[in-house]
DNA sequence: TCGTATTGCTACGAATATCGTAGCGTACGG
DNA sequence: CCGTACGCTACGATATTCGTAGCAATACGA
């Protein structure tokens, strides 16, 4: 199959290139994967349904979906519920940190459009 | 080719399956392709020509490295400075919010081993 | 002027990751 | 039963990234 959980991290050890196994780049690593931002972003104010969480993710495919939710889950920054998926507690801590990323982005966006042409 | 750089954003209408459009999800769209934030990451203390920003990338390859800083400089985050590549204003501003991931990424990293195994 | 080193970058096939769609099995309500 | 929603798997088609080779331009010393 094409959607298994790639090895997170290991630090010190090379994942996806990291070689260097800084701390941060295996963070990286992790959240460079594709919607696993976006899966913790959309968890923040709450649990939510696998399918839930596929709308608000752009519609992305189920296998990606799960190979992320699996992989956000061995690193414990995600949970199953008994609703759906939620974040644990390691996985608020980082969403505090991914939170200012809204309202600079918020401010950003606007400035791409100035150099866009017309 | 293959390393033409992907539009971003374009806020309100869809990329890479950010339907949405909202704001955050276009910068997560852009910071979510490989190497994007690891080169933002190793610009903030400085300039650095494009082998040494390789090398630093877990020395990934150039045509990706190329295709990620053609990328960041559309979008205004990353220029060209004559001693290689630098951050622009808003480029630092947006590392300013990364930063304190590689505090958090530092704490985190050990719990991994913690559930690695034995 | 001739190496030769370094730099920025392109080319391109191979390897991976992601998408899109279909569909299975379970649980629940009617 | 029947319909619906759920979590999730299968799998071929696309898209992205890797790895390696190599070229043009510049800088330096011999």
């Amino acid at each position: 199959m094409n959607n298994e959980a790639r090895p997170v991290a290991a630090p010190g050890s090379p994942v996806r290139g990291s070689r260097s196994g800084q701390p941060i780049m295996v963070l990286f690593d992790l959240l460079s994967r594709r919607w696993a931002m976006g899966v913790l972003w959309n968890l923040s104010d709450g649990s939510r349904t696998f399918r839930d969480l596929q709308e608000r993710c752009g519609s992305a495919s189920p296998s990606v979906l799960n190979t992320r939710l699996k992989e956000l889950r061995s690193v414990g920054l995600v949970e199953k519920a008994h609703d759906g998926y939620a974040l644990t507690v390691s996985g608020r801590d980082l969403f505090q940190h991914l939170e200012p990323l809204g309202d600079w982005a918020m401010e950003w966006v606007p400035s791409l459009d100035a150099g866009r042409d017309s």
